[in-house]
DNA sequence: AGCGACGTTGTCATCGATGTCAAGCCACTG
DNA sequence: CAGTGGCTTGACATCGATGACAACGTCGCT
């Protein structure tokens, strides 16, 4: 059982104090060559390694980075989190991550908090709760950026995509396809995200003079197995739609397979979110594609530079999205409407407010 | 900028010692309920939360646990570390993750040891480098197991799939249906889990007494779109197989698609690795599912005893697999051979063996 | 009454590193 | 040659908690 070797040890065996083995250790300045060369070579005989903890202890601060999200199993998070973690590494720090579950936002408080008595230097949530006030101590030491959704309750750092312009650009999308009875089917309310996808959906609707029947809005899926019975309802109910806008990957990996098994590929389909083998399908599905793996760098990046300077004002960061036309969202209501027509490739991008934020990465929002 | 509250902090008010606030909060005995319920007011009333730094510095170890994957972007790692945080978060334990990176398994001895100074409680590691004798001295200190491969150069608890069995029944689910040119596709043949399930294909070939056609052998392929390039040779050659063993995820995600784009949907497939949309697709896709959730949890939980008990003997658990027909892997070859049947469905189970080691959940295996 | 046993609480040192501050040393200057 | 300043180096306290051990009080027993 060899012991821990400790700085003291390397000391030691250097015949130096202990405080000049830490000069060495953290590279810095005022430590003569012949010095440095004889703690180094202790540090070797003696395979000497840091101990972080007692690190962290001292500067008030563990070199780690908490990353709150719903879900790990979900792709996108999975993504999302896989990003993060490589920014970080390339920083030095190490990622503990944490999920809430979809269930129980409330959970996410109870989450947080145990990332902060691990004094994380910074964290990246994902945040489900309904308000974060809880946050708002927390922050001054521990600075926070949001993925995904706005908090409520509570001015911070963001990371988003424009949820509002890209339901509006899918529907307008099944519009432009000839569709006129689009279904919206999406997870529970309380969710910013959906919310504003929800809108963007009314948006679009009310932009070409179509009135929102909502009998053909289905929310509250909060599973696949939900989201497969609200499409079922949906397409068996009297008027049913021809064409849905799946406003996120839970619902579509739930109504896709629905109208796989029961034949029904004749609905036009607009997926947010891309998801495996969506291009395999046949007919392959149209999404809207926003990169987690983008997302979770631009968080990161917002991290670092907000732990090298806490009083700056908070910023939000708007991150590209496109619409990826694959085949199912460009499918044709039966009998057509007349109205349809070939896209040009161009009319599938975001606009061009949207684009120029997009190229520009990032967007000074300051928000009061 | 509201001070940090400390355990002396709370002492003072609740006019106690700080070893006396430290027993509340751990909840140790010999403390009077009247004096108890002081410090505990005076913990809300402050908002006091304790410092798991300090402690883990004190007790010479973090209460959080170590996890070593190849990439959390793969939805197979995705899982296992989604399951993997749940069990830990039930123990009261955070997890750190770290990724690889699948080009450079020499890292892995870099990432493990990130983990370390840190002073993990345990690791959880799903190897990808040739040696883990880096990870003897350590061992000592900090317990590992090692998920989905065994390691090399050490003996150490480990959570398997028996690879070798899954390959000979997904390849002998080919031959059952008739095929006799049965291609495989494998990623880096350093990596123990391809060799394993290539023997287990080739035992499978030999038993049925056909010869091994190394041409139809594809390894090598590290990542889906050059998997995808060797099963467009494979494909493309002289005497193309009529069937395809996918060994992994990665190169499934290669070839369905190809097959798909190209149209040629009448190879018959069988995936090591259930994948999402897997039973969407047309055929839908026959594969090996072994549940990333389960092996997560066997690993935790392994993990759990041995930081009870850290000089038991090191145990392997095998968990259970099973092949789950969807269509892909039921298709018949061209012009067939006459020797083609349907299976019965117990035929598509595990053989007694696995399944009674599968369902016991544990195999006591001492490894010499 | 005196004694030991036990339950409660406190004192002090400690985990391993780093910030503060000062001492030591050398060179260079006036 | 004393004085000044810069560079190296070290002594010591400290981060916030907990382990070891001791002191104290209370109780029950002989």
């Amino acid at each position: 059982m060899p012991e821990r070797v400790t700085l003291r040890d390397v000391a030691v065996l250097a015949d130096v104090s202990a405080k000049t083995v830490s000069r060495v250790v953290n590279g810095a300045d005022h430590v003569t060559p012949t010095t440095r060369a004889r703690v180094q070579q202790a540090i070797t005989e003696l395979g000497f390694q840091p101990n972080l903890v007692a690190r962290s202890l001292r500067v008030g601060r563990a070199d780690v980075i908490g990353l709150v999200v719903e879900s790990l199993a979900d792709p996108f998070f999975a993504r999302l989190t896989s990003s993060v973690e490589q920014a970080a590494h390339e920083r030095g720090l190490a990622v503990m991550v944490s999920s809430v579950g979809n269930q129980v936002p409330e959970r996410e408080s109870l989450v947080v908090e145990s990332l902060l008595v691990r004094q994380v230097a910074g964290l990246i949530v994902a945040p489900m709760a309904q308000d974060h006030g809880y946050l708002a101590g927390a922050r001054q030491r521990t600075p926070v950026v949001f993925v995904d959704r706005l908090p409520e309750g509570i001015v911070s750092d963001a990371v988003l995509v424009d949820d509002l312009a890209a339901g509006e650009m899918a529907t307008g999308h099944l519009i432009d396809h000839g569709h006129r009875r689009i279904a919206f089917l999406g997870s529970e309310l309380r969710n910013p995200t959906t919310r504003l996808r929800l809108a963007g959906y009314r948006r679009a609707l009310a932009r070409h003079g179509l009135d929102a029947d909502e009998s053909l809005v289905a929310v509250g899926a909060g599973s696949a197995g939900e989201a497969r019975s609200a499409a079922e309802q949906l397409l068996g109910g009297e008027r049913p739609p021809t064409a849905v806008f799946s406003s996120n990957m839970r619902c579509s990996l739930g109504l896709v397979p629905l109208l796989h098994s029961s034949g029904r590929t004749d609905v036009a389909v607009v997926s947010f979110d891309d998801f495996p083998m969506a291009d395999s399908l046949v007919p392959a599905v149209t999404v809207i594609d926003h990169d987690p793996e983008v997302i979770g760098r631009a968080a990161a990046e917002r991290l670092f530079r907000r732990l090298e300077d806490l009083d700056a004002a908070a910023e939000t960061v708007i991150v590209p999205f496109r619409l990826v036309p694959r085949g199912s969202g460009e499918l044709s209501p039966p009998g057509g409407t007349g109205r349809d027509r070939e896209l040009g490739q161009d009319e599938v991008l975001a606009t061009d407010r949207e684009q120029d934020m997009a190229h520009h990465g990032v967007e000074g929002g300051r928000r009061p």
